[in-house]
Order: structure tokens, then C-alpha cells, then sequence
DNA sequence: TGCGACGATGTTACCGCTAACATAGCGACG
DNA sequence: CGTCGCTATGTTAGCGGTAACATCGTCGCA
């Protein structure tokens, strides 16, 4: 009768008609095998295979209300940092039969709203959500989906659901402390705009705080915001050097502007950390490989999406997460340039 | 009668109710306004917007079959070079409301092909391949699926749908060629593991081609085959300085490889170039700002993802793609390393 | 004034899968 | 030997949308 069977995927009908049964045994053969005869089984489970059947899991989302997809929600793909974290969590979610949607805020908290209500109209089952500054609105549709959510990054205080992550703030203090404690003298700050980032937020609000504990007045003019990349990270010590007079140590928010900077120092013939010291924040690779290696404060990336993405399966599996949140920590790790 | 509306997502029905109209006119409403009368339209759109409606792309996927998904399959997610291909490829399909999974296959064909065989499951509408070198079984199921393709990165001449890059052959050629022009003597090779990557094949190729085609015999104990990281290209440095007798440059199939070779150099004391010339691969951003700056060979990355995005959005479109196989090209960039 | 065309809306069926309940066959046991 | 209970399988209905067709006024024009 219906010998179209070839044009396109299989579906279970299909499979059915050629096992000489329903659909729902095939459905058991394939998905609770023990709820099946041993012959029926083997017998289905051979024709799916011969016909290359895949169930679709569109139709068994709606069926099932739980689509075994995940969101994750980033500032932007191309930072180290935060690929890490995505490949953390792609592989746990992996290794659970999750599938990761990602999508890329560009450090916008609108951009990041638009994101949210996307991936909740896709009914994802989970969201990753990167730090723990968001709109009321993103806020107020996770509480509604009551869906499983990690914030990760910055450690939230009061998450929406879940959060992974360390102080910001407290890190970059320390790096900050061990600077002055060096007695370099006038300390600057190179980091990412803060807007809608409250890592960088924090962790200028660290160095602020490190240096005002130690009695020792934060010169504004000292302190600068850019973007997130080597070039910004170079061009903030060119500015450093040339119009703001007597930087002697400078403490950058990120490894990124770290290294920048440094190239920078070194076109310039100055020595590391004779003339000028530097400090970074994330201990990318590069850190450690780096001529004159880079004093920087380790954060454990690819075990923050890792563990976000085990919480994650915890609940999605119907377990319950003991900590809720988790403090991942950091290790300041001192090396040749401060 | 059923009050009980609020407890979860609104469906269309609520909205409908409440509108006292079918669920018919409500999707029109939402979904093709011209053909609902204005005072309809606008009491539905308002009791929708009130409600936070959002439609379920699940039940949408099923019924249209469309689900608006696109997966990209990539090695992995940390290298720049290829985070930028997905940026590009994310911004592009954010664009047209395509939403993207993302898959890691740790430089596995079999992943690949698991990875390729979930998304299917899935119904995407459409996938990007990383690399032209694919199982049997990938290629197959692929054909089968008849769904907009495209293999990115290295220029595929029989694509299995389409395809965007650029000859990895050629442009590695082109800097072995410089390199061997510069009479710096004895050549070395550091590449990435080949094995299920047909980049770092054919880069080698194209060393061993340029060579050939100078008269040049290549010593294959100055050749390393590697992993793809900082650590790994200082590693193999280290072993061309200590056990390789008399290298003098070394070209290196990615820039992180170099940027790490270029380290160990400096952490000898040796002068680039003049101690050990060096040529990258890819012209990450650091390229251009390391000390000494980093000859490379530059490559539209972020571009790749672009055009990917948009050739798939275009057939998506319902449009045919003029050009199926995009060659995007390459330039070198001589610097201050070679 | 009657009829066809058209615009606005409703009804039905289906996308592919699965939960929940229904049924049939069969052995054990009082 | 009838009933209970278990196993293996089938039937029905529904997940939340949407295409396709049906219906019902209304208006223009012969």
C-alpha cells in the first residue's frame, strides 16, 4: 500500500508497518526495551536500525514537554574565558544527551533579554546565564519558566535559581594587595567597560577597594575602561605611559589587556617589571608562557561550565543540587611581571 | 470556566479565549496581520502582549517543519581561529532569527558524525561543517537530509552542499615560499595533529609542496605534529632547539603554535629572527602585536561564519545561492619574525 | 434584485511521538 | 474450574501549533 516509505526519513510509523506492530511498541522497543518481548525487540530493533530510523525529537519535545535542549547565554564567543566555560558545559551537557543553543550578547543586558525570551519560547529545559546583572524582565520570565538556571561567572549572593562561580571582587582585591604590597608605587587600572559586565564591574570595584584599605587614593586618571581585546589593552598603556605621568605598576582586569599592555611596555624598551609591572586576572595560557610570565589570579573556566553543566543534569535528572550555590574559588598565582 | 490560565506559559487557546475569537485567527493575528481585520488584530496583539504569549517553536517545528534551528559542528570551541568563524555564523543567523546549536567534536570524525546524526534528530533546518574531510556515513546522512550545508575553513572542490574558505594548501605555500626565499636555511615544520583534520593536512602539504617545488628537500625530523595549543607549539620548539641539530626557521600551521614557539626562543635568549626566524598561520590578533610582530598569513575568519550564515539564511529564504563554493581568500602579512 | 466574488473567521485534520488506559492471553491457585 | 494478576500489546487522546478547506456575510454589478 503506502511503499513510499524511501523519500524521506523514517518516521515510526514506518518502522511499525514493517514490524507488524503499533507504534507504541516500537516507542518501548526503542526507549524501555525491558517492557517488550525479547523477539518483538530484537525484531524491531533490527528494523529501525536497517531503516536508519532517528526519532524526531521536535515531536517527542512537544510530547514529553522537555525538549532536552539547553541555552546558554554569553557576552561573546571569541574571549577565552568565556569559550572555556561554553566547552565545559557543551561537554558535560554532551556526555547527558543535552544539545547547547548558544547565543551572543554582545555585553548587552537588552541583547541578552531578547536571548532569554528566545530560547524559553524554544522551551529550552535549562538556561546558562553568564554573571548576575540582568533586567527585571530577564529575571522575571526565568522565575516564571521555573526552569533550572545557572548563573555563571561572579558569584551571585541571590541567584535566580543556581549560580557558580568566585568573587570578583575579592580576587581582584587580592591581586590589587599584592601590588601595593610590592611598594612599586603609583598603581593604574586597565579594564573592560563595566556596562552590563559586572565582572568588570566588581573587579574594579576590588582594586578600588584593595587600594583604599591600604590607605591609598585611587588616581582616577590612572584608571582606564576599553574594550576586551590585546589591541585596547595596548592602547590603554600607550596612554598610560604617555599622559598620565609616574604609572609604575599596573593592574589589568583581564589577562587579555594584560598582554597587551605588555607588548606594548616592550615596544617601548621598557623592562618588565623594572620599569613598569603588570598584573593580570584569568591565567589564560598565555600566562604562564609569556617572556617575562605573567603574575595573575587563576580561575578555574572550564570547571565553571563544567560544574554548571552538572547541576544542571542534576535537576533535569529530578535529583535535587545540595549547593545551590557554589564558590568555585581562585588562586593568585605570582609569576615574573609583578 | 478555565481560570486557571495564569499557572504557566499561555498557550494560543488563552489568548483566544479571552479574545473570544478560534485560535485560527489568533495565529493569524500574530503571525500574517494583513489577513485579519484591524479591530480584531489589534484586541488580539494587545491581549497577547498582555498575557507575555509567546509562541511554542516546538509545536511551530512540528507543525511547519521548521524548526528554525541551525547546529554548527565544530572541533572545538577555545581555539580563537574558530570561535570567530561561530561568532560570525552566530551574529548572522541571530540576525534572520535562526537560533544556533553547537556541537564539539575534539578533532573526532566519529564525533563529528554523532554530533551530525543528533542534530538530524533534531530537524535542523540546516548545519555547519568545520573541515571538507567527513565519514562515509556523515556525507550520507547529510545527502539524505538534503538540508542546507556548508563546510567551512578549508575550501571544499566537491562540497557536499556548499561550502566557504579558502585553499589551506595554498596559503601554506605561500609562506613556506617566502620563508625558503629568505635563504634563512634548514626549515622546520610545527603543525596540529592531522588526524581528522584536513586544515592541518593540508598546511602540511602545502610546506611540503613549497619545498619540493624549491628543490628543497624537507627533513622530516625537523617536522612536529602536535597539539593545538600555546604549550604544545613551546613544547615542540624546544625539541627543534634541543634535538634537532641546526634548524634556522620554522614555519608554524597556526599562530598559537608560533606564538608559543616564539616564547620558548625568548625564554633562550635567542633574537628573532635573527637567531630563529618564525612564520604563523591565521593572523590572530596577536600576530600583530607580539614583540617581535608575527609574519603570518592573514584569514577572513570571522567572514567565514558570515558568509555561512548567510548562504544558509539565503536558501532558508527559499532563494538559490549563486555561488555554492566561496573561495574567501588569504594574504600574507609579512612581519618582523621572517 | 439576484448572484458571484471576496474578506473575515471557524472547523478539521495533521505534524510525530508518548502517557495513560484498555484489552487479551495465560499460568497459578484456592 | 473460575478468578486473580501478570505480561505483552493495542487504542485513544493530546502535546501546541498551522495548512487547507468550509462557512458566512457583505458588497458590487448586471
Amino acid at each position: 500500500m503506502s511503499d513510499d516509505a524511501q523519500r524521506s526519513r523514517p518516521r515510526l510509523k514506518e518502522v511499525a508497518n514493517l514490524a507488524g506492530v503499533s507504534t507504541m511498541t516500537v516507542t518501548r522497543a526503542l526507549n524501555a526495551p525491558h517492557k517488550v518481548a525479547a523477539a518483538t525487540r530484537v525484531r524491531v530493533q533490527a528494523i529501525a536500525r536497517s531503516l536508519g530510523y532517528t526519532p524526531d525529537l521536535t515531536a517527542r519535545g512537544l510530547s514529553l514537554q522537555r525538549t532536552g535542549l539547553v541555552g546558554a547565554v554569553v557576552p561573546l564567543l571569541t574571549n577565552s574565558l568565556i569559550a572555556e566555560i561554553v566547552q565545559g558545559l557543551s561537554d558535560t551537557l554532551a556526555h547527558n544527551d543535552f544539545q547547547l543553543l548558544v547565543g551572543a550578547t554582545g555585553f548587552s543586558a537588552r541583547a541578552e533579554e531578547a536571548m532569554v525570551r528566545a530560547f524559553l519560547s524554544r522551551r529550552v529545559d535549562a538556561i546558562y546565564l553568564t554573571g548576575i546583572s540582568h533586567t527585571v524582565e530577564t529575571v522575571r520570565m526565568l522565575r516564571q519558566a521555573a526552569i533550572p538556571c545557572v548563573e555563571g561567572g561572579n558569584l551571585a549572593r541571590h541567584p535566580i535559581d543556581m549560580a557558580v562561580g568566585y568573587s570578583s571582587k575579592d580576587a581582584a582585591s587580592k591581586v590589587t594587595h599584592y601590588l601595593i604590597g610590592r611598594g612599586y608605587g603609583p598603581l593604574g587600572y586597565i579594564g573592560a567597560w563595566p556596562r552590563d559586565n559586572d565582572r568588570a564591574r566588581d573587579r574594579r570595584r576590588g582594586f578600588t577597594a584593595a587600594c583604599r584599605k591600604a590607605g591609598i587614593a585611587v588616581d582616577d586618571a590612572l584608571c582606564i575602561e576599553t574594550d576586551l581585546d590585546l589591541n585596547a589593552g595596548a592602547r590603554a598603556m600607550a596612554e598610560l605611559l604617555d599622559r598620565r605621568a609616574g604609572v609604575r605598576a599596573v593592574f589589568c582586569s583581564a589577562d587579555t589587556l594584560a598582554v597587551g599592555a605588555m607588548f606594548e611596555a616592550q615596544r617601548r624598551g621598557l623592562s618588565i617589571p623594572d620599569d613598569i609591572a603588570i598584573a593580570g586576572f584569568d591565567d589564560l595560557d598565555i600566562a604562564s608562557q609569556i617572556v617575562p610570565s605573567l603574575t595573575t589570579l587563576r580561575v578555574p573556566r572550564y570547571e565553571i561550565g563544567r560544574r554548571a553543566g552538572e547541576m544542571i543534569c542534576e535537576r533535569l535528572a529530578g535529583r535535587a543540587v545540595r549547593e545551590s550555590v557554589v564558590d568555585i574559588g581562585f588562586a593568585f598565582v605570582p609569576r615574573a611581571t609583578a
